[in-house]
DNA sequence: AACGCGGGGGC
DNA sequence: GCCCCAGCGTT
């Protein structure tokens, strides 16, 4: 189709620099692929720098300790996603002797890898002709196409592997990444520059003068504020921090502890001082936290108050190893509230 | 099919 | 404030 070179030669002459598109290996693409998913390029950039100078092949990530890799990921958000990785590149590396699988049925199966990240990877590691539909491309096509279906419903990606499918070029590998390229820097979700678009010629969404209605999409429901205290417990210049717990939100990720006003209450009654800060937000996609730190300091003679409420694991640490732990961003912002009050 | 799962950027 | 972002796994 002749349109499709059009946007293969818009993509060769204006896709961004990227540290991925330095290498062309199977590993170092599905790093970065793993890093993209739901998160912007230029979120990922540095992250991806700093993990692939510490983890440059599938063996070093796969021998890496769980610890260490959340190390790396700390403030990239989705840290399934870090656990994912990491498992997968135990499989690759001890199943497949390091080199990552073509045949599709073997690469579904890698932990963290799903319908977008295997076409994508097969197509630009390998060359191989499977649709990569991501967020971009569904917007992209919906708008060249008029499709109207709902993207907020899950089958309706399979429309779109369809509708890649039928354009797929030989360039399989440029091709996908030039659909994504478009959606990121022309055709945008809201005012696309649909007069430098190599597109225009053929785009339905121009033609009527409807972009600003595709894709269709469904809306979801708004997040609920949830009160907390966030305990700050000191012994001289160390914090306490603790491990929180294997499943749920910042799974497996260091914090301070979360308490709910009514556990204060109680709590508050039986201390003789603490120092209360100013109230921390912190929003998530599907939840927001709004914490007011508490700095109590941490004797023998209190201990008791919070032997039910310290269970996990955990440690008073001096501010110089914070470092050395994965710490969420919502609890760096408890923290950061605290150096400002020193 | 619906939901849980981060954090940042754009408007 | 809201929506979006090179989505996936579980239920």
């Amino acid at each position: 189709m002749k349109y499709t070179t059009y946007l293969l030669e818009w993509f060769d002459k204006n896709k961004r620099q990227m540290p991925w598109r330095e290498r062309s290996d199977a590993y170092s693409i599905w790093v970065s692929e793993v890093m993209l998913q739901q998160t912007q390029v230029d979120t990922v950039r540095p992250y991806y720098e700093r993990f692939m100078e510490r983890f440059p092949t599938v063996h070093d990530l796969a021998m890496a300790t769980q610890e260490e890799v959340y190390t790396y990921w700390q403030g990239l958000g989705y840290y399934r996603r870090a656990d994912n990785l990491h498992k997968g590149a135990k499989v690759v590396s001890e199943q497949y002797n390091g080199i990552f699988p073509t045949d599709p049925k073997l690469v579904k199966n890698i932990p963290g890898i799903g319908p977008y990240t295997m076409g994508a990877v097969l197509s630009i590691a390998f060359n191989l002709p499977y649709p990569a539909v991501d967020g971009n491309v569904m917007r992209v096509l919906s708008r060249q196409f008029l499709i109207e279906d709902d993207i907020a419903i899950p089958k309706t990606r399979k429309i779109f592997e369809e509708k890649v499918m039928v354009l797929m070029p030989e360039d399989a590998r440029n091709f996908n990444q030039a659909l994504m390229e478009l959606g990121a820097l022309i055709c945008t979700p809201k005012n696309p520059k649909c007069e430098s678009c190599p597109m225009k010629p053929i785009c339905m969404a121009y033609e009527e003068g409807v972009q600003i209605e595709y894709p269709v999409k469904s809306s979801k429901t708004k997040a609920e504020p949830d009160f907390y205290k966030a305990l700050i417990l000191k012994q001289g210049d160390k914090i306490y921090l603790e491990k929180r717990p294997e499943e749920g939100l910042l799974a497996k990720l260091w914090g301070v502890p979360l308490i709910t006003d009514v556990v204060w209450e109680k709590m508050k009654s039986e201390l003789v001082t603490f120092e209360v800060l100013e109230q921390v937000q912190h929003v998530f996609t599907h939840r927001r936290w709004l914490m007011t730190p508490i700095v109590i300091e941490y004797t023998t003679q209190n201990a008791k108050i919070f032997e039910e409420i310290l269970q996990g694991e955990g440690v008073f640490i001096v501010p110089e190893g914070l470092k050395n732990y994965a710490i969420a961003t919502a609890f760096k912002k408890v923290l950061r509230k605290l150096q400002e009050n020193i």
